[in-house]
DNA sequence: GTGAAAGCGCTAACAG
DNA sequence: CTGTTAGCGCTTTCAC
């Protein structure tokens, strides 16, 4: 035994309390994990010495012993578009309330670095994975995923293959719903942007598009139809090609909120009488002149509910797999109810 | 010793690839981290190992023996305000670059939630924290946290009395910026909207906006500054009571992009003679009518900046402190460049 | 009630 | 080049 003592380490650890304190590590242990079995006198000792280090238990020993972690994943494309932003606060909100943490990330629709960013969450052994799908993703390591303990809930697309909970939103039925609104104004030649076929949403909305000109008896047009990517897209020569065409559309139907802000921007400049509705609400859209109807989808509700069906599977729920559909809303503020020049000075 | 094996266990771990590749567990644990030193026959069997069992090394025991974790932690007020989603996905792709994850959360503008997301990610060990400290928060305890290992890099708000990095915009400068070129439109009754006197960006930009009216002579009137959180404030009635005055103003400064938002909403219904200006930029400011005139700060810079500071630190830079104040940049757009009923139809 | 000892999965230190 | 041993900070037996 030497007199002088080594100099005090960053974190006092539970051996030190145990020392300060003049008792065993496990009563120390006891106190911190609020068991009983300690008498009073000790457990006022221990929690002295814990407030004069400034001792905080090290979760990674604890999470190594006990393998539970108390923490959950949440990939999706990118945080800073707002339908994932609303949803990754829901998911943190639910997350909070149980004491447990979000790694999150966006994998900037890079299937690449998503299943990066999948398995460095899966090494950190969390308890949980909520994740938006990209395009391509590996499904075998998925599920070689779920098989490793994590449990796993996709949002906003499905991956065949993988039995895991679901929570998505009804694009068809949405898409189906805006489009209807748009014939029933007297449009039978409406224009469809959406992102590229790889994306779940974008061919679902297509779809629901098509049933409602099928069962209005107006033929579906492949060359009012434009998918990609609205990002990388050239907006404003497609909107000018496709509204200088021989028997041009009368209105937009906008297949999600980037491709909605892109338009907008495309046919402020212009003076062509239209009608717009677009899939997924934005803020402004009804301070913009006409108001912009939409299609909206709540994103706070579905990273609740994915959240929610999370914890319910963490906490031990066997119940068979869940595959949600929200139900979107439609809100009339007068893009697509009038016609004129849209959004002219 | 007894025959019967346990039930495989739901991830390999280290023991079981050697055991499965005939090496000893240090073998595995250099092919693991691509040391050399290994023969190639072992590695390769190692390697075949790792694969077949679908070896992944638990982070948390690394990080336990190393006593580093890959982690940084980021605590802000809402990742659903545009601002900061931005700003969080910036300090995403930097972590993602150097191999670390992030644990967010919101804070809510509640001090209490801040502190508990900061210990929760304290008693992580996260390596550093980002943090964009709200009103109240307590400084003695950040100082703690500093002082036990962790860096700490403050972002959009400094915090007096702990010598930390600290990336802000030049709020005061921008607020003056803009107030000048209003001034200069020949507005002299200029309303100013801002979140109140807790926010630091909110006392600063009205510093500016002061500082702006004094040099041209202007004097400040009280009544035509307004500071509130806009979320729960009575905006309608507020704005209706200032231009109802007896010398209402002639333009409106917004302190932030949730005021101009939400003072947006109100104008359009109105037809008052206004000109307008916003700090902070928001999505379709540019396709409203008139464009919104912004004094604009750069989220991503702000994100990325902090976030390499951070990293900065974590690998033992120890360079004096520092404080950068970002700039920020007038965007002419129309509504503060011109007077007429604002949005009307 | 309390504590000693073992061990979670890994890496560091030191042999061979 | 390879393996053995110890130990990160905690929880979990299982004695006392």
């Amino acid at each position: 035994m030497v007199d002088a003592l080594p100099p005090r380490r960053s974190r006092p650890t539970m051996n030190d309390v145990a020392a300060h304190a003049g008792v065993s590590l496990k009563t120390v242990s006891r106190v911190v994990n609020g068991l009983d079995h300690v008498s009073t006198d000790k457990f006022e000792r221990v929690t002295r010495s814990i407030e004069a280090l400034g001792f905080r238990r090290n979760e990674y020993a604890r999470q190594l012993r006990q393998g539970t972690t108390a923490t959950i994943g949440l990939v999706l494309e990118d945080v800073a578009d707002p339908f994932y932003s609303l949803l990754t606060r829901a998911v943190e909100d639910v997350a909070f309330e149980r004491d447990h943490v979000v790694l999150a990330a966006s994998s900037a629709e890079d299937p690449v670095r998503a299943r990066a960013l999948i398995e460095l969450f899966g090494a950190r052994g969390v308890d949980g994975l909520i994740i938006a799908p990209a395009g391509g993703i590996d499904v075998s390591f998925l599920r070689a995923e779920l098989e490793s303990g994590s449990s796993l809930v996709f949002v906003d697309r499905p991956v065949a293959g993988i039995d895991a909970d679901t929570v998505l939103v009804d694009s068809r039925e949405g898409a189906r719903k805006g489009t209807e609104h748009l014939i029933r104004h007297g449009h039978r030649r409406i224009a469809f942007f959406g992102d590229d076929e790889s994306v779940y949403t974008a061919t679902e909305r297509r779809a629901g598009y098509r049933a409602a000109l099928e069962a209005a008896g107006i033929p579906f047009d492949d060359s009012l139809v434009h998918m990609t990517v609205p990002a990388t897209a050239p907006v404003s020569e497609i909107v000018q090609r496709v509204l200088a065409s021989a028997d041009p559309p009368t209105a937009i139907f906008s297949g999600n909120n980037r491709w909605s802000v892109r338009l907008l921007r495309v046919l402020r400049g212009r003076s062509d009488d239209l009608a717009f509705l677009g899939f997924d609400d934005f803020e402004l859209s009804d301070v913009l002149n006409p108001g912009i109807t939409v299609i909206a989808q709540d994103a706070s509700a579905v990273g609740r509910l994915a959240a929610d069906l999370l914890f319910r599977r963490i906490t031990g729920d066997t119940a068979p797999v869940q595959r949600v559909q929200l139900a979107t809303a439609l809100i009339e503020r007068g893009s697509a109810e009038r016609t004129g020049p849209f959004l002219d000075r």
